[in-house]
DNA sequence: GTCTATATTTCGATAGAC
DNA sequence: GTCTATCGAAATATAGAC
């Protein structure tokens, strides 16, 4: 194991953290490739050496975002007991300071969106991160209404989407306005939207 | 009525509408101050005369934004007859193109909202805006409710964020990939969300 | 109030040494 | 692979004529 694959590694990686931090912060165009090497305590030849430059290494962090984020659904979720619990998970999780990008997860969620809704190449790669999100949360969703005795999920899929469609939608009004939304609302209505789709 | 008005008051109008333009298909900060007062065919000097550069035009772009969007949501919904024909124009609205902003006023949307979030001046006028939504959705909505027999909601106005929120999440959702949620799909969870609410 | 022209700064990207 | 130095392009903002 050589030291110089170490090195790259660790510097790639930073390039990666300060990009996500700084691209949520401050977004994407109002950082300069300068900043971010300078925050990652590398300089723009490195940048421009491992990632051709700021899109290439907002792609790099993008992919990355990909695998973190699909874990991230599941942790703190499967600890909760009953249905109730685990939908209080879930919201926390999305109003909640993330271990990894800090309190700023939200927003780099949707300077992603935005990246993706004006350029096609991104979309196709964040549309299968959100089907990949609905998948993952559809499985445990149904199987979370069975032991409630709410009977199955028709459309398991289709549920996870409105979930996250309404937890997306109340962490923007929550972001503005705590006071705006309680955590009881929420939970009620990602509820209301499960037990509708039972039978 | 000195014609220096009209010519001053479409100055400002033009800029404005360029801004919004703009500012939804390529972001913020990716737009230059020269390329909105050439798109609005005026020059920089005006566009510094009226707003006193990009964040003034900005702020005004947000001013007129949150009148206009006032009225956009009643519009539309009153002249369907029943809930279902009325959950279904609220949707049409969200991701149907807009007369004023084009196909784009949904980025625009979250662009606004992600300079709430990192500006905290932008974020008390944003979160005003929000409030007001609630508060005008949620009106019709306890009176629609009790047209179908459902009884009158609880919390008119906690409701109707959670109906904006899954809207929102929706719209994010369809904009990456419109095969993800159908129609019906998202009319039912709407439906879902204010049954939950109604007694 | 609006335009032309420009001063000043900053950005993205590259070349070459190590 | 990484760093220093730098070029060319583009941005913000201003000054002055009309």
């Amino acid at each position: 194991m050589a030291t110089q694959d170490q090195r790259k590694a660790e510097t790639r990686s930073r390039l990666i953290a300060a990009a996500a931090d700084l691209f949520a912060t401050k977004g994407f165009h109002a950082v300069s490739a300068e900043a971010v090497a300078e925050a990652a305590e590398r300089t723009t030849g490195a940048l421009y050496s491992h990632f051709g430059g700021k899109d290439g290494l907002l792609l790099a962090l993008v992919d990355e975002w990909l695998e973190e984020s699909a874990q991230r659904i599941n942790t703190g979720v499967e600890a909760s007991a009953d249905l109730q619990g685990r939908l209080r998970s879930l919201w926390g999780d999305a109003i909640a300071p993330h271990e990894e990008y800090g309190d700023s997860w939200l927003l780099l969620e949707f300077e992603l969106w935005l990246h993706a809704a004006r350029d096609a190449a991104f979309a196709e790669d964040l549309a299968e991160r959100y089907a990949q999100r609905r998948h993952e949360l559809g499985l445990p969703l149904g199987a979370w209404t069975g032991d409630e005795g709410l009977g199955r999920l028709r459309h398991p899929e289709r549920t996870a989407g409105l979930v996250i469609a309404l937890l997306l939608g109340a962490a923007m009004q929550y972001r503005l306005d705590p006071a705006s939304l309680s955590s009881d609302d929420v939970v009620a209505g990602l509820r209301a939207l499960i037990e509708g789709d039972a039978k």
